[in-house]
RNA sequence: GGUUCCUUGGCCGAGUGGCUAGGCACCGGUCUGCAAAACCGUCUACGGCGGUUCGAAUCCGCCAGGAACCUCCA
């Protein structure tokens, strides 16, 4: 390759070549979501900026296992030891079998990703399906000295794994500082220390999620199922770990504690993080009550939303930014997102029409090569972006008889759009792809703006009019052409 | 308070030393029965104040404003 991958290394700050552990094989783990809520347009956010990783890592010819984990148990709801779990409350609210909590919001979320084109991870294990494994993981960490029990639950040392190795090196902090921050929690006196964070935790009695072990009947902590999932499934070194910024601290700086004790060395070699996605400046989250979620922005029900947005248009809405940057959430962004799609969309469809010419004084010579460069400056998509709107303008101008093109021209920009935007960026046509009835439909469109042409050769214009302003109110797009019409239907 | 980071034209968003993306909106023109779309053109910005440099949105300092994390959150 010339212009090899290039991705933002969070553990040191800076651009690095990606060079797998094992080519032709990459390994991606991304921290998935925990199932007792609705998914929010934050959780797009990272499922379709690891979906992008994923699919690029795929085209340029990497067999890529991309494990995402759903967690169903274990996150608390408060502080990590006090709080009650997040799946346990839902439960008790809704009363309800907590597995029935997790069966439910993980359709949900399954379907709302797949709305959103995200294709499935290679594996999505479950936490509650690896206690086993967790356990195991325990017990290392117990063994090699940092971790300590106390009345059933295990904790981590935090301060005996920093006298040898670095708790705070990937989100730059140092214990110090936490010992001073750290605020006074209720029920720490378990702990040797506010900073520790729990391994095992011993379960009250009217806990229903439970699990025989060692110490207690109890389950795990939160951080600890993606250090034992990820290792299970891409081994004790591997190439990417993914999630929101947010899990930084402490989520993954946990998870980097807990392999180096158990394993006595780092698991991930790149560690990748996306940014929030913002309304009004501040973060979309659950926490805040501020959040949409992705049925709400689907069908347009919610408050803040003056119109539905289709999911392909979230899904460029998100793609017009890099994945690094906030995005910041408004109807007057999202609306300039679906507008363009659709002209970008229209013309990947005429590109059949562009007339043949022996003569090219078209510029695409040079557009797969900087949509490559785009994707390899760390998957930066608005760039990637900005070219097929620059060919946009030239598949216009070609179609208005303005510049030609040669076969060759024209088949280049088919390969570019198709594998850029539809392959690798997983833009597709909602109207159009994957429904059956659609030619049907397109006919009897074809055979009313028929009628009309009719009209206007009779200078009938009230039933021309009439015609085109009930498409119109219908959403469809009518455009007159110098023999005929198009037409399009707006999404 | 600590750590990290951000501030780009009406809006969204790229861009890490010179060649000043892209989208949406607006305005003017071409085309059209009228439109729509398209094309052409216009609008050319980098929070403030200093500094480094031949040259800074881009590097450094100070100031102002904002955000994330430090407790669950993608």
């Amino acid at each position: 390759m010339e212009h090899p991958l290039h991705i933002y290394n969070t553990a040191d700050r800076k651009k690095e070549q990606f060079i797998p552990l094992h080519s032709p094989f990459a390994g991606m783990y991304v921290c998935g979501p925990t199932v007792y809520g609705d998914p929010h347009l934050g959780h797009a956010r990272p499922a379709i900026t690891f979906d992008i990783l994923f699919r690029y890592l795929s085209h340029v010819g990497y067999k890529v296992r991309y494990v995402r984990n759903i967690t169903d148990v274990g996150h608390l709801e408060n502080d990590a030891d006090q709080g009650e779990d997040k799946i346990a409350k839902k439960a008790r609210l809704e009363q309800l079998e907590p597995m029935e909590v997790v069966q439910y919001y993980l359709n949900r979320y399954r379907t709302a990703m797949e709305a959103l084109n995200v294709l499935p991870p290679s594996i999505e294990p479950h936490a509650s399906g690896h206690i086993i494994e967790q356990i195991r993981m325990v017990k290392e960490i117990l063994d090699n000295g940092y971790a300590y029990e106390s009345k059933g639950s295990v904790y981590f040392d935090v301060e005996k794994y920093n006298q040898k190795y670095h708790y705070g090196k990937l989100s730059g902090r140092n214990i110090e500082d936490m010992l001073n921050t750290t605020r006074e929690l209720d029920g720490q006196e378990e702990k040797r220390n506010s900073v520790d964070f729990a391994l095992w935790k011993k379960a009250s009695p009217e806990h229903i999620m439970r699990w025989p072990s060692p110490w207690s009947d109890g389950f795990p902590g939160w951080h600890l199922e993606c250090s034992a999932m990820s290792k299970k499934y891409l081994g004790d070194v591997f190439d990417i770990h993914g999630g929101g910024m947010d899990l930084i601290f402490p989520h993954h700086e946990c998870e980097i504690a807990q392999s180096v004790a158990a394993g006595g060395k780092e698991t991930v070699r790149y560690w990748m993080h996306n940014n929030m996605i913002t309304i009004n400046g501040q973060k979309m989250g659950k926490s805040l009550g501020n959040f949409i979620t992705l049925e709400e922005l689907f069908l347009g029900k919610h408050a803040l939303l003056e119109q539905a947005y289709s999911p392909m248009t979230i899904r460029f809405f998100i793609l017009q930014a890099q994945y690094r940057s906030t995005l910041d959430f408004s109807n007057e962004a999202l609306q300039a997102a679906e507008k363009g799609l659709g002209r970008i969309l229209e013309a990947f469809d005429n590109i059949n029409k562009i007339p043949v010419s022996q003569q090219s004084s078209a510029d695409i010579k040079t557009l797969k090569q900087q949509c490559y460069d785009a994707m390899n400056d760390d998957l930066n998509t608005p760039i990637a972006i900005s070219h097929l709107f620059e060919a946009v303008r030239q598949i216009n101008s070609a179609l208005a008889g303005q510049i030609t093109m040669t076969t060759e021209d024209i088949s280049e920009l088919q390969t570019v759009f198709q594998t850029f935007l539809v392959d690798i960026m997983g833009i597709k046509n909602e109207v159009k792809d994957g429904n059956a009835a659609y030619e049907s439909f397109a006919k009897a469109v074809d055979m009313l703006l028929g009628m009309r042409m009719q009209a206007k050769l009779n200078k009938d214009w009230a039933t021309s009019d009439k015609i085109r302003n009930e498409l119109t109110a219908l959403g469809f797009e009518i455009k007159d052409t110098k023999d005929g019409f198009e037409w399009k239907l707006n999404k």
